[in-house]
DNA sequence: CACACCTCTCGAACGTTGATCCAGTCACTA
DNA sequence: TAGTGACTGGATCAACGTTCGAGAGGTGTG
């Protein structure tokens, strides 16, 4: 008998291979994963424990790769942003900065979730990478100094808003949020007259509000280019 | 000796007069109170524990009168809308408009928790009346239909989406958002050239892109009602 | 006076959470 | 063979939201 350290037989219950069967545990798939969970399940369903099973890990074992929970939202939050592919620069600023703030949109539209994280601070690379193009291209335009400043949180802050509006609307569905808001507005029709006479808006009205509102930011801004060049 | 039902001298531990000594619990000063811990440490500090602990009663009590902690949220939320007085109608929509915003983002960046809580669907009757308010206004300047909604949700985007980044700033200091900012600015210099030379805005430089950027978004609101009259 | 009833309070407790401690396991090097 | 550094996870902690059930106080009814 050779000297042993374990129980025999347990060599088979070793990991094998120069390294782990499975691609060993990485902030990228502890991130990964996170976003998949949020999409399948919600911001407030994400828990380090449930995140640990779904890696076949212990919930602990996160802790080595990432500082704190909040950590991997900060990380997801960054990382779904790489999807709003950053368009090549046109001529037209106008349709540049259309579509780079139409994906931004249908990114947060697609992980609800990242509209409802939005109050912490997005210095992540993809989100800079986003706001960068947006002030270059704005430059481009002509602007600089305050405007641009303006102009560039103006339209930033304008799809926040209309995501997390839209998010919410559709968030919760028990009993639909729209039901509960339709009784409301019965109720106190007098309070509300103009409210109740333009109903609540469907998916194709949120776009089609997102598209005007957006074309509206822009002809002030294009305006305001105009005059001062 | 009378009879009596407990033991002697545990009048004193009996509550005096009619009713309580103080104000007995009620919806309205656990929202109130609620309101002041959220000013006061922000809102992963709201605890019913906590709260209660402030109200001078036990944590499980607060139950009786709200069904849950979001129900606290919620109304918390909705109070504090009440403090952005609804203007009185002038002749000028855009003046209007634009006291009528500025107010909604003043309230939120005097409770800087209001704005990170924006993602959750906001029914109350004090933000339902401000919306009714901007919904009349620019009825009031000749938009209807379609062009109606998209202003008055462009408009209120707008203003959560400024006062959820900016609250988002000044949120965390530890250590100081803006440091960590400037040293991702510096390091990647060359990755966000527009960005770093444009730098971190200071207090006064929020205000005026805010004041610029509602300018952009009603003037172009201002353009579509001019050429479809 | 007794009894039932409604409103309101709260201690104990349950299950879950984010996070820490520390004892390990593994591959690699000297 | 011993040692090192990267990585894992069981036990554990304090805190949380919420439920349960036992009550206290006031009001009404016979």
């Amino acid at each position: 008998m050779s000297t042993r350290r374990g129980r025999a037989g347990d060599i088979w219950l070793k990991r094998t291979g120069g390294r782990r069967e499975a691609p060993p545990l990485s902030r990228g798939r502890i991130v990964a994963e996170a976003v998949a969970l949020l999409d399948e399940e919600g911001v407030d369903r994400l828990t380090m424990r449930r995140l640990a099973e779904r890696l076949g890990t212990g919930s602990t074992t996160l802790y080595w790769h990432v500082d704190t929970k909040d950590d991997v939202l900060d990380l997801a939050l960054d990382t779904v942003f790489a999807e709003a592919e950053v368009p090549d620069a046109s001529g037209d600023w106008a349709a540049d900065v259309t579509a780079m703030v139409g994906r931004w949109r249908a990114v947060m539209l697609r992980h609800p979730w990242s509209a409802t994280l939005m109050g912490r601070p997005m210095l992540g690379p993809n989100v800079l990478a986003r706001t960068e193009f947006l002030h270059a291209t704005l430059r481009r335009a002509g602007l600089a100094g305050a405007p641009l400043t303006a102009a560039a949180y103006g339209l930033s802050h304008f799809v926040v808003g209309a995501a997390i509006s839209q998010a919410s609307w559709r968030g919760s569905d028990e009993p639909s949020t729209r039901d509960v808001a339709d009784r409301i507005l019965a109720a106190d029709r007098d309070r509300y007259p103009t409210l109740a006479e333009h109903g609540h808006p469907s998916d194709n009205d949120w776009d089609d509000a997102f598209r005007r509102g957006l074309g509206y930011l822009i002809s002030g801004i294009r305006g305001s280019v105009a005059e001062a060049p």
